[in-house]
RNA sequence: GGGCCGGUAGCUCAGUCGGUUAGAGCAGGGGACUCAUAAUCCCUUGGUCGCGGGUUCGAAUCCUGCCCGGCCUACCA
C-alpha cells in the first residue's frame, strides 16, 4: 500500500475567547481522523493556529487596557493548553499574526492583483468619532428605517425582519462609545470573484471536494444554475480591505488599508505549515504546491462560505494546491437546546477538564459524528451511559477481569483456539477503517462495540476464576486470559484514534506499544503482563452536574465583572437573586426618552378570546383580543414556537393598542402583543396581576 | 415559499441489491455469577417501520402525495 501524504487543518479559533465544548467537536473530529491516518502508516500533519486579527480583538484589548499583541499571546497560550488537555495532536499551532503569514499574504495578494482580480470602490460606513474607528454592523444599534423599532442591530431588524445597511439606520448609536457615529466614505479593495466563476462551479460541483448538501447549498445561493429557469447568479465582489485603524496587516501599496480578517485567516493554514516545515527541514512547496499531497480542511457550517468560494479562488489564483476535501460539520446542542451561558451548558474546555475525563467527550463525539452536516446533541444521560456502558463495562472490563491471572506468567507462547473470535474481529477491521476514512465515526464505534459485545460472554463461559482454583488447569487459565487480553488489545487499537490514552495504557499493560493499525491483525503472545491499573474511571451523574453548576457560576461572575457592578450584596439586586447580566448585555438600554414619548404608546390590558395557527406562517399565531365589550381586534404575534393556541385563550395580555395597523400577508394586524425574551421558543408574554380588566391602560 | 436531511421498540440508532418471523445497545422485568470499577452473563417484555396511494410474486427499503421535526435560505411585513 502506498503511503499517502496528508495535510489536515481545523478552522482557526478566534483569539477573542476561550475554547468551549462546541469548538471541541471540530478539533476532536479532526484529531480522530488525523490519528487514524497516522495509525494506518500515512504521513499526516495536523495544522492549526489562532485567528488574531479584526475589530473584535482591538475592542477587547482596549477594554482591558493593553496592546492587541499581549491579548492574543495570552489567549493563544490558553487555547494551546486547552487543546492539549483534550489530546488534540497538532503538529504546529501558529498565529495569523506571524511574519510567515504576513509574507504569504503578500505573495498571494500579489498573484491575485496580477491576475487582474482587484478593484477599488468607495464604501460608505459608519465611523465612531469618539472611538476613532469604523464600525462593523454588529457594533451599531439604532432605529429600524422600515418599522421604526428602536435599538435594532446594524444589519437587520429583530422586530420586522427587514435587512438594511447600518448607514440606513435612524439614530444610529455606536455600542463602543454610545456616541452617534457619522457616515464616512473610504475606498475599499474588492476581489472580483465573478471572474473565477467557471472554476468555482467546476470545483464545487464536481462532487469530489464537498459534501453533497454543501455543493447544493452553494449552487442554490451563490452560483445558481445556468440550466435552470433562474439561470446563473452573479457572484458579488468580495470586500477584502478595511481602513485604519484595524488590527491586521497593511496592504502593500495601499497605506492605511488592511486586509480584512477573512483574507489573512485561511492563509494562516499555509503560514502555520511553513513554521512546521522550517522546524522540520521540510519545504513548503512540497506540501502546498504538490499534487501528491491531499489537503483536508475541517470546519463548521457557519464558515462554509469563506472556505468554499473565496478560499479555493485565492489558492487557484496564487498557484497553491486546492483542498482535496472540505469536511463540514454542524453545531453542538446540549440536551436538545443551544448552549447557553446562563444555564451552564456553555462549558469551557478548562471547566470540563476539572470535572470529567476528556476521553469521555472524545468518545461521545465520535459516537455521534457522521459525514453529514447535521447538528449534534449532547444529552447528559446518553453521554454518561455510553462511556460507562461501552468503555468501562465492556472494553476495559475485559482487561480488568483477566489481567491479574496472568501477571505471573505473561501471555501464552502461542495463540490458543478462541473459536474464531480474534479472526472475526480482525476481519471487521477493514470495515472499521473505511468508516474512519469516511469520517463516519458513529459507524466505527458501533462496529467496535459489536466486537466488544462478543468478548465478555467468552470470559463468562470460560470462568477463569474457577480455572484458577485447579492447578491442573493452569494452561487453560493462561490461554483464556491470553484470548481475553488480545481481544481487549484489538479493541484498544481500533479505538486508538478516539482514545489515545487508552491505547497507551493497553500497550503498557501488555508491554507492547500500540502504534499501528496492523497490530490488530495479529495476536500478541509470550509477552509479560504488567500489574493492572485503572484505565478509565466511571462517570458519576454528580460530576456532570458539578461541571454545569460551575459553568453557570462562571458565566454569572464574568457578566458581573464586565458590568462592574459595585453593589454586590445589595438586597433586591440582580446579584442577590443570581440573575445573569446576559440579557442586558445582549440588548443594551435604548436611548433616553421622555414621559411624553412613552405615553404616545397606548398599552392596554386585553383578553385573548381566540387563538389559531396561521397555516402558511412559520412563526405567527393569529390572535383575536378583546379590549372589553365588543371591542375586539386581530393581532398577529410571532409566538408560535413558544405557545399553543389553546393554552392562550382566556389569558390577559398587554397589547400596544394604538400601533398603526399593518397589512401582512395573512391579514391586517391591528396591534402588537408585548412579550420578553430572545425570540424563537424563548418568548414570554406579559400578563397583568390579577384584578386588571381588559381595556385598562398600562402606565 | 425554496433547498437539504430525517421520522424504525420508552431512549439512541442499525437495517446492504427489494427477499424468510424487522435488529442492536441502553432503559424495564426475571434469573445466574462473584474474576472485574454496583462491573459481567443468560432469559425476557416491548414495533401499524410517520400517514395514504402506487409498482411488485414480495416493500422499512423503489415511486408518488401528504403530515411532522431539524438545518439552511428567502419572501411578506
Amino acid at each position: 500500500m502506498t503511503i499517502r501524504k496528508i495535510l489536515v487543518t481545523a478552522a482557526l479559533p478566534y483569539a477573542n475567547g476561550p475554547i468551549h465544548i462546541g469548538h471541541l467537536v471540530e478539533y476532536i473530529q479532526t484529531d480522530i481522523w488525523v490519528r487514524f491516518q497516522r495509525l494506518r502508516g500515512n504521513r499526516c500533519i495536523y495544522i492549526c493556529a489562532d485567528d488574531t486579527h479584526g475589530t473584535a480583538i482591538t475592542i477587547r484589548a482596549r477594554k482591558e487596557g493593553r496592546p492587541e499583541e499581549e491579548l492574543i499571546a495570552q489567549v493563544q497560550a490558553e487555547h494551546e493548553r486547552d487543546f492539549a488537555g483534550f489530546q488534540v495532536s497538532f503538529d504546529n499551532y501558529g498565529s495569523t499574526n506571524s511574519p510567515e503569514n504576513r509574507e504569504l499574504c503578500h505573495e498571494i495578494w500579489e498573484a491575485i492583483d496580477k491576475a487582474g482580480l482587484v478593484k477599488t470602490k468607495n464604501v460608505d460606513q459608519l465611523y465612531d468619532t469618539v472611538a476613532n474607528t469604523f464600525l462593523a454592523d454588529r457594533f451599531v444599534r439604532g432605529t429600524c428605517p422600515h418599522c421604526g423599532a428602536t435599538n435594532q442591530p446594524g444589519d437587520n431588524c429583530s422586530a420586522c425582519g427587514a435587512t438594511y445597511s447600518p448607514i440606513e439606520l435612524l439614530n444610529p448609536i455606536s455600542i463602543l462609545s454610545d456616541s452617534q457615529p457619522e457616515i464616512r466614505s473610504a475606498p475599499h479593495l474588492f476581489i472580483e470573484l465573478a471572474q473565477l466563476r467557471e472554476f468555482l462551479v467546476e470545483y464545487t460541483q464536481k462532487g469530489e471536494h464537498l459534501q453533497k448538501e454543501i455543493a447544493n447549498y452553494l449552487k442554490g445561493h451563490f452560483l445558481g444554475d445556468e440550466n435552470s429557469a433562474e439561470g446563473a447568479k452573479p457572484l458579488k465582489d468580495w470586500d477584502v480591505s478595511r481602513p485604519a485603524p484595524y488590527f491586521g496587516f497593511e496592504i502593500p501599496g495601499h497605506p492605511g488599508h488592511y486586509w480584512y480578517v477573512w483574507f489573512d485567516a485561511p492563509i494562516g493554514y499555509i503560514a502555520s505549515t511553513k513554521q512546521w516545515c522550517d522546524r522540520n527541514g521540510e519545504r513548503l512547496e512540497d506540501w502546498w504546491k504538490n499534487p501528491d499531497v491531499e489537503i483536508h480542511h475541517f470546519l463548521g457550517k457557519d464558515i462554509t462560505y469563506f472556505h468554499t468560494l473565496f478560499w479555493p479562488g485565492m489558492l487557484k489564483t496564487a498557484g497553491f494546491s486546492l483542498p482535496h476535501k472540505i469536511h463540514i460539520h454542524g453545531f453542538l446542542t446540549v440536551n436538545g437546546a443551544k448552549m447557553s451561558k446562563s444555564t451552564g451548558t456553555f462549558v469551557k474546555a478548562e471547566t470540563f477538564l476539572k470535572h470529567l475525563d476528556p476521553a469521555a467527550l472524545r468518545y461521545f463525539y465520535a459516537s455521534k459524528l457522521t459525514p453529514r452536516v447535521d447538528d449534534l446533541d449532547l444529552s447528559v444521560e446518553e453521554f454518561i451511559n455510553k462511556f460507562n456502558a461501552d468503555l468501562v463495562g465492556k472494553v476495559v472490563n475485559l482487561a480488568s477481569r483477566t489481567a491479574k491471572f496472568v501477571q505471573e506468567t505473561g501471555l501464552s507462547a502461542s495463540y490458543p483456539d478462541d473459536g474464531g473470535l480474534f479472526a472475526h474481529a480482525a476481519a471487521a477491521g477493514k470495515e472499521i477503517a473505511q468508516a474512519y476514512e469516511d469520517c463516519d465515526f458513529a459507524r466505527a464505534t458501533r462496529l467496535i462495540c459489536e466486537i466488544a459485545d462478543r468478548a465478555n460472554p467468552f470470559v463468562d463461559s470460560e470462568q477463569p476464576w474457577t480455572l484458577k482454583k485447579d492447578p491442573a488447569q493452569a494452561q487453560r487459565l493462561q490461554d483464556v486470559c491470553t484470548i481475553s487480553l488480545n481481544l481487549f488489545r484489538q479493541l484498544a487499537i481500533y479505538l486508538a484514534p478516539i482514545l489515545p490514552d487508552l491505547a497507551e495504557r493497553a500497550g503498557r499493560l501488555l508491554n507492547d506499544p500500540l502504534i499501528s493499525w496492523d497490530q490488530s491483525q495479529t495476536p500478541l503472545v509470550g509477552t509479560p503482563v504488567a500489574k493492572f491499573e485503572h484505565m478509565l474511571k466511571r462517570i458519576e451523574v454528580k460530576d456532570f452536574e458539578n461541571m454545569i453548576e460551575e459553568s453557570a457560576r462562571e458565566a454569572t461572575e464574568a457578566a458581573l465583572e464586565s458590568e462592574g457592578t459595585p453593589d454586590r450584596a445589595g438586597e433586591g439586586t440582580a446579584v442577590a437573586f443570581q440573575d445573569s447580566a446576559e440579557a442586558l448585555q445582549n440588548e443594551p438600554l435604548a436611548e433616553e426618552c421622555t414621559i411624553e414619548d412613552f405615553t404616545k404608546v397606548d398599552l392596554r390590558v386585553a383578553r385573548i378570546v381566540k387563538a389559531e395557527h396561521v397555516p402558511e406562517a412559520k412563526k405567527l399565531l393569529r390572535l383575536t383580543v378583546s379590549l372589553g365589550g365588543d371591542n375586539t381586534r386581530t393581532v398577529f404575534a410571532g409566538i408560535k414556537a413558544a405557545y399553543d393556541p389553546e393554552a392562550l385563550v382566556g389569558r390577559l395580555v398587554i397589547v400596544v393598542a394604538n400601533l398603526k395597523p399593518r397589512a401582512m400577508k395573512f391579514g391586517l394586524s391591528e396591534g402588537m402583543v408585548c412579550a420578553a425574551g430572545g425570540g424563537g421558543a424563548e418568548v414570554f408574554l406579559l400578563s397583568p396581576d390579577s384584578g386588571a380588566v381588559p381595556g385598562q391602560r398600562v402606565l
